[in-house]
Parts: C-alpha cells; structure tokens; sequence
DNA sequence: CGGTTTCTTGTAACCGGTTACAAGACGGCT
DNA sequence: AGCCGTCTTGTAACCGGTTACAAGAAACCG
C-alpha cells in the first residue's frame, strides 16, 4: 500500500460509528424527513468524527444521475469561447449543474471519441461543432443522451438546437456599411468548412449583388492574425477597398492594428466591421462596429434547454437568433 | 416509465449477446492481450449491434479513478480567467483528463460545499482562491485528496502552490515608471482581502517610499468600471498625477479609456500601467505597459503539477514565479 | 502417457452509494 | 385488550463496471 493514507470513510463506516445502518445514514444525508432527531443526531457527530464526505461518483451510479453536463467546443482561444462558457457557468451554477469540459480539435475520430467518454459521466450534452458533420459525430453514439446543439450544421437527428441568423446578420452589415457611402467592401471570411463563416459570407455576398456591388472575398481564419495577413494581402495587391468586414471581431481587430500600423485613417479612408460583438470591440479604439450575438445568454439559454431536455420536458426544436447592429467608430460616415 | 426510451446497453448485455462472461468484454474494452482473437471479434460484433457505449461513471467507481480534475475558480470574468481556463484544457487534454468547472462566489460556505461535492468526482483539484483563507476551506475537507494552490494566501495544510511574485512585481513597475520621469505616481488598488490585490500594493507602496515618493492609493475593484471610477475620482479630487499604475490590467484599461473620454494624452501627461499582460493589453491603443504573468502557462503547470501529484510522484512543494516587465507606449517616457 | 506450465475464460465479490420492502415500535381507537 | 394506521429503522438488492481467483483447455515435456 502507497502513503496514500487510509482512504476515505465511507457510509458504512459511518453506520458503524454511529450504529445505525447505511439507509438510516443515507437518509440523514439527504435530508428526508423520516428520522428520529436523536439517531440523526447520533450520525451527524460520527459524520463529523469520521470526517465523511460523501462519494458522488457511487451516488450518480445509483441514481443514474450525475449532475453533471458536458461541454464540447472546438477550441478555447479567444473571447467568443470564454464568453460562452461564462454564460453556461451562470446558467449552471443556478440550476446545480457542473460543466465538464471537453474540447475536440477538429479532428472527427478525436471527436467522436471525446463523446463516447462522456457516457455515464454526464446527463447531457451541449455541443458546438460548427465545422463538423453532426450527423457523423452522433452516428456512433447511443440516440437516447440529450444534447443541444449550438450553431451547428444541419442535422438529421432532430436535436434541439440554438442558432444565430448569420446570413442576415451578414446582409444587414453589408447594408449598413452602403448607408455609411461605402462601395468597395471586403470581406474576409471564416475558415472554410465552418458553416458559421460559410452563412456570414453568403449574407455579404448575397447582400453585394443586391446592392449592384462586387463582392471581394479574402480568406482567413478567425483569428487576428488573419485579420493582419488580409490588410496586407490588400496592400500588396493594390485592391482598392473603402470598408471591411470581417467574419468575426479578432479578424476585424486585426484588420484595424494592421491598418493602423500602415498609418490608413478608420474609419477616414477605411471602415472596418466585425461579427459578435466580443467585450473587446467596445474597448478598442476606434470602437468597433459590429454584430452583437449575445454569446454569454447564447450558452446560457443552451444549458437552460438541456437540463429542460434532461428533465423530460419538451424543448422548442429549434430556435434562430438575431443578431443586432452595434455602431462604433469604426464605421463613422465617410467624408462625403 | 418515461419516454426516455429503453435504457443503454450494458456489459451484461453485450455479454449475453456474444454469449460470453462480462469479464471477457471488459477484457476486450481494455484491450488486454490475453483474449482469443475470435472471442474479440464476437465481442466486437455483440457491442456494435447493440450501439454498447462503456459507463464511465461505473469504470470510475469501481477503479477508484475519475479521470477527471476539478478547477475551483472565483469567478470567470475577464480575460485573465479564460486565459488561465484555456492553458488549463491545453495541459489536461495532453494528459487524457478532463476538467470540471466549479466556481466558489466570493461565499465562503458555498465554497466549501463546492469542493465537498467533488469527492467522487474528480481525482484532484485545483484551486485558485485569492480572496479567502484555505484553512477554514480545506478544514472541512478530508485531506487525502491532492489539490494544487494557485496564488492562495498562506496555508498551513502544506499543499504544493504556484504563485506569482506580486510583490517584486509591483516594486519593478513603479521602478520602471520613475525611470520614465514620473513621480506622481497613483496606485489603483484591488478589492480588499484578495491577496494578489493586497501584494501589490505593497510592492507599490514599499517602492515608492525607497524613491522618496507619496504612495497615493485609491479604491478598486479588478474590473474596468472601478478603473473608469478612480479616474473619475482623480479629476473630482484635482489630485496632482503623471502616472497610473492600476493592479490589474482591466482596471488600467477602465483608467485608459476614461482618461482618453476627457481628452487627457496617455503618455503625454499621465503614463498607464497595469499587471497580468492579458491579450487585450496588446491591442489596445496605446499599448499597456503592463508585468506579464504568462497565465495560461501558469495554468497549464498547475495542472502538470496536480497530474504528478495524483500519480504519487514528488513535487516541490512551492513555486514563485517572477512576471516580466513589458515596455507599450502608455507608458513611454515624458517629455522632460 | 501423466505431469507441469501457460493461456483463456468464467464466477462472484467489490467499489459506495440508493431504495424497495419488510418488520418493529408506537399511539389512538373501539 | 385487540386492532389498525403511521412512523422509524434495517436488510439486501441494485446501479455498471473491474478484477482476484479458480477452473478448464491446450501445449509442452520427459
């Protein structure tokens, strides 16, 4: 044996010490209402002597039930995943709930391997794949775990999900960036494969033609450098470009520190607009235009649907969110 | 019975299924070499044909092993906590664990029931409580269970700690700002009795008496809001002041943007610094000088730290770590 | 061919709780 | 006193895995 010490008690350690048996123990811990107050008594102070706590892993076992709820993501960088999982923190600290963490690195076999661990640890699931297919994910696993879905590809499973309308979001940017006199309007997108860059890029795109201008896509990849590498790709090639309007706010916040190292005025020469609305665009100068997804509530209205899901009661199949246009600085009306 | 369908397959089905004993597919689950190859394959076709995910809440009982390590936080505002979350998830995903989640709100009672209701359910913790006393947490704790401190006030429980050197820390940067010129240097405090809060302020105070300076010390609370406010309080005041050295680097940012709003030139006549070197420190315009704690990293140790000490390996038992001074522009030197 | 070793497989106890069920204690009633 | 209902308490099965141990089969040996 280790120097682990003695190991802890248990409830029938207790039960000895206090000489009642393990029901009566398991009663007293639970608060049920049938016990003498003497023996509850009797077991409090054998609790305490013994210095008992409780093993949840055997009482999830027997109840079927662990409290717990897991979450899958596709990364942790960056603003828009903390801010999610704060919501989901608030939501679940309210309703008793932890949150286990996992996070499936974009590859699918990774994934699916991540969810199969999560079978009898969990009661529940939320998952945000945006650039998976969610039908192969949970094709290898048992239909009968709740789960939402959170900006997810579409889906043959019939699971609850939470969306933000990106494509509209995306038209109304574009829109408003032609009421602010812009014409040349760049747009950077998310990284391929991703249906939530995929959506922003069709409102930009869709939003241009109506408006009889010419759509100019760059790539990127959500992250500020990106951003940078987009400004630059523009400089090198000489594209003419009086707004941008990246996919997500770290690009945009790129695209501005790479505007501003050149010395090109925003929103003067240039007006830049993100998507999400992360607590930094109100912080960074020029403030940021953008699209506010209220990510907090997003992940909070997630768990508030999966422990409804959990508690068998019915959930709405599908709920689609609007995003609303934040106007800062950055997209000033441009010197007409 | 409810809706919630047939229940799961359990081992003893997919036993009966392959018409063999549940010892011999918990052999094939685990991959022990001593099975018959053709024996593995019935096992196979029995857990595939009745979609059999193994119960991890039942593995972890009975081998009395979670896998899982419980991060105890005070709060999940701000980017510090999500970069610390994120170096966290990084180190724990490499070391095949996961994380769960469980915030103790400034409430000390609520905080012991936080770590009481891990037992079972994790095999270690972690736990970063600046802002209360570890004995009075850990008292009501059996103490066999390994936890790693992250920058916790003292404790007698003789736990192994990672902590930052706030004191040295802070000495550096009013160092660093009289070598700039200033002199009237203001500090911006943390919410009392947090320790990191209080260590700081007493780098500060102590390096400003060494240069012959008066300490001016106002109220906040780590959030860009109290920031904003001590500014505020500044100007109502008329309090003579060339530089700002807030205790964290949101409330210098809270202290940028208010300075910015009435039109005061940062560094021209007040420099700003502030302590963590979050993302956002770099991106905001001006730049934040600022002592660099490498947060995720920190994280990422404390739980390589916490993985030893569940393997029963030895580790120190205390680590400081010295932050970093970085230079921005907020703080560059005066006109003199 | 019998004895020993090695490999495969099954039986049943165990992890630490919960809980259905039964039995005993007690009080109130006729 | 006898009967019944209510309240308290204990016994033992169960949740779904792991694993010590034993037994049977196969291989190897002299």
């Amino acid at each position: 044996m280790t120097g682990k010490g003695i190991g802890q008690a248990t409830i029938r350690d207790v039960a000895r010490e206090a000489d009642v048996s393990v029901a009566s123990v398991s009663r007293v811990f639970n608060r049920l209402p049938n016990v003498r107050p003497e023996l509850k008594e009797r077991v409090e102070q054998a609790a305490r002597k013994l210095n008992y706590v409780p093993h949840a892993g055997a009482r999830n076992l027997s109840m079927a039930r662990t409290g717990a709820i897991g979450v899958v993501l596709p990364d942790l960088h960056g603003e828009f995943f903390s801010e999610m999982l704060r919501g989901m923190e608030r939501e679940a600290a309210l309703r008793q709930r932890h949150l286990l963490l996992s996070n499936m690195h974009l590859d699918i076999g990774h994934g699916i391997e991540a969810l199969r661990n999560m079978r009898g640890r969990v009661d529940g699931l939320i998952v945000m794949a945006p650039h998976m297919n969610l039908d192969d994910l949970f094709a290898h696993l048992p239909p009968s775990i709740p789960a939402v879905l959170l900006n997810c590809q579409d889906n043959g499973q019939g699971r609850p999900e939470l969306r933000v309308d990106n494509v509209a979001g995306a038209r109304a940017m574009v829109r408003h960036l032609v009421d602010c006199g812009r014409r040349a309007i760049v747009h950077i997108e998310g990284p391929a494969g991703n249906i939530e860059a995929a959506d922003r890029s069709r409102g930009y795109a869709e939003a241009m033609e109506a408006a009889g201008l010419q759509p100019v896509i760059l790539p990127g990849n959500f992250d500020e450098e990106s951003g940078r590498r987009a400004v630059a790709r523009l400089q090198a090639d000489q594209i003419d470009v009086d707004a941008i309007f990246a996919a997500n706010d770290m690009m945009a916040i790129g695209a501005l520190v790479a505007l501003r190292d050149m010395g090109v005025d925003v929103p003067g020469q240039v007006a830049v607009a993100g998507f999400d609305n992360i607590p930094l665009a109100r912080l960074i100068s020029p403030g940021l235009t953008t699209m506010a997804v209220d990510i907090a509530d997003m992940g909070a209205r997630g768990i508030n649907r999966l422990v409804a899901l959990i508690d068998g009661e019915a959930v709405p199949q599908m709920e689609l969110r609007q995003p609303g246009l934040i106007i800062r600085t950055s997209s000033q009306l441009s010197a007409a």
